[in-house]
DNA sequence: TTGTAAGCGTTATCAA
DNA sequence: TTGATAACGCTTACAA
């Protein structure tokens, strides 16, 4: 017959009473820490089988300090960008015997705070966060120096002097941005998300302190004003970081008076917001418009035609940050390090060479754009 | 100055003293339980906020036997089916005060046996299971009499008794298989994944306990059956669950010496990678061939074509799991319920009318695929 | 090797 | 309204 129908379940106490064995050695045996003769051992064993003894980790962390649990912050899981982040996270965590706690922010500093402070409540042994500001962090060192190990992810905050696992942005997208200008583009817009409320920095130093969204401006910027370029702001577009809001944005920018011959976009939600919207305008890319994405999402080689983004090791970006933070929770020592991760170019077709390669910008008005004869609409 | 650099936490033991009171008065007013007076009150909230007093919410936990705490375990977080149900699911937890353990199980019975007992362990309150195998529940089971509330999600496993949200996807398949028909189709391709290692069913009887994957394809079969189509076993295909094992089924698929005239995928996976096989083809949709996908992601509305799809309410799926398990360990009582969400086909693009309508099966052999011509490829 | 006893930080009980 | 004191289920000295 099955044990019990319901309800409590058998604890130490029990087993050791069950085996007729003092509490501490069934303790030792179930806990698997002391040393209990082999005879013992078996009894204890039996007696937890038959009970279906089951360790109450709860008042195993109370007893030990350490929980065996991860907190992580994000964005939202939804974003694939996130997803896989999480995934990577989730896949360092568990063989080293850590669950991960889940919390969405949103990007708001407010869910961020309480979620982390709720995170360090449940006495999580570190917490993953890709923080929503990065320049409202007081929750943050609070953590810190609470002696609570805590790894930022996908953006730095330097005043924190935490670990971080970040990619360079700024010159991800200088590459991306170079490589529009070598193909003769001059009229190159940005479609950027609004969590960059920095104005249009004039200067392009390395950010000291920026969201991931306005250090890819940064370098959008950083790459025109290496070539000469002067930065139209018609073609700097802030969308709010929703599809609807890239797709907005990316119309807009269609309806210009002199619209861009190319668009560079900082995330896989502007870029998919972008993209929609160029193919409900039945834009021909690259013929009409070249398009630059970021993150190489599975989507992106399907569309017509697929895309050149800027490939993140997104997967690895989790990974690492795991274990980076299971580094500190056993306590290795030292200052905070930042790790840069590499990431690449990858070319599909959706730029090509604009024919007047040079500074003849104003010549480059486009002509109204056709309605599209290429897909069977429904 | 800050309280401490590191360590040691501030208890309500300490808070006590700090203000004077007696222990037992100072977790009441921190608890927030008990009755005390206004002026004490001050005192012990003063102390708690210069003292830096955080509870611990393992030792409340301990206490009161009740973590806060849900347990999900779905097959993978990346995939964008489970992403969206893991934000149902948290927008319904975290207002309701429960945190999330995220745990993703790969569709591995074993996994998921190991994760349910830890998560177990650790106290949850209620666990939440896209259950890998239908077959194999013991752990389940196991977890149900004792005590511990559980909600099985998108796969129903009838003989645990348990609640379990669910959509149609017997009746699902139907529609759209029968949407198929009736375009005229007669030679109608399926790529589903080998979780529904069931023989193809010659009975279409509502499936007892199968996995998702193996009602689909059993909607599917019923829909043939009901047109009085014959089954080609050659046009039923087992994918692996992974993109690249649906990319090869449907590639395989249009290598038949006869072809068929429409395809229909059982989610997101072998959609995206049916599709993509079908594009690197250059197989042209929906001219040389119809295609029916499944799950509304936002890709399939901005790829060429647009796709009909299958939509379900993923999102509502998690949240409406999320209030029944929250409803159970509210202690809601009553025999498990089996809700069921409706599914609706979204028509795009991707099917046409065949002109041939009339059981000349024979006769649609399709002539080889032709060098497509549409895409600028690079 | 085994057992006793003291925590871990709460909540809950019960006098005062 | 207060304040001891006993759980909660485990680990960790410390003795035996």
């Amino acid at each position: 017959m099955p044990t019990h129908p319901k309800k409590k379940a058998a604890t130490v106490r029990d087993v050791a009473k069950a085996a007729s064995v003092g509490f501490a050695t069934a303790a030792r045996t179930l806990g698997g820490y002391g040393s209990v003769s082999p005879e013992v051992r078996g009894r204890v064993l039996l007696a937890a089988a038959t009970l279906g003894y089951r360790p109450n980790r709860l008042a195993r962390s109370m007893a030990t300090g350490t929980s065996r649990t991860l907190g992580v912050v994000v964005a939202d899981i939804e974003n694939q960008f996130f997803a896989r982040i999480v995934r990577g996270i989730s896949d360092v965590a568990r063989p080293a015997g850590f669950e991960v706690i889940l919390v969405n922010s949103d990007e708001k500093a407010n869910e961020e705070r309480v979620a982390v402070r709720m995170l360090a409540e449940k006495q999580v042994d570190g917490i993953i966060v890709a923080p929503a500001a990065v320049n409202d962090f007081g929750h943050l060192s609070e953590l810190q120096d609470s002696g609570l190990p805590i790894v930022l992810l996908d953006r730095n905050i330097p005043q924190l002097a935490a670990d971080a696992v970040v990619i360079d942005g700024m010159n991800a997208a200088e590459e991306a941005t170079d490589h529009l200008i070598a193909l003769g583009h001059r009229r190159i817009a940005i479609v950027t998300d609004v969590l960059s409320e920095t104005p249009i920095p004039r200067d392009f130093r390395p950010p000291a302190s920026v969201a991931t969204a306005g250090i890819r401006l940064a370098g959008f910027l950083k790459a025109l004003h290496r070539a000469g370029l002067a930065v139209d702001e018609l073609l700097v577009r802030r969308a709010s970081p929703t599809i609807a809001g890239a797709y907005s944005e990316a119309g807009a920018l269609m309806d210009l008076t002199s619209p861009p011959t190319a668009i560079f976009t900082t995330d896989n939600v502007m870029t998919l917001g972008a993209f929609e919207a160029l193919q409900d305008r039945e834009i021909r890319i690259p013929q009409d418009l070249s398009f630059f994405g970021f993150d190489d999402l599975d989507w992106t080689r399907i569309v017509h035609p697929p895309l050149s983004v800027v490939a993140q090791p997104v997967y690895e970006l989790g990974a690492t940050a795991a274990q980076t933070l299971l580094g500190r929770i056993e306590g290795r020592a030292g200052s905070a390090q930042v790790r840069v991760l590499p990431t690449q170019l990858v070319h599909r077709g959706s730029t090509r060479q604009v024919s007047n390669g040079h500074r003849r910008a104003k010549s480059i008005n486009r002509v109204p754009v056709p309605p599209g004869e290429i897909r069977p609409q429904t």
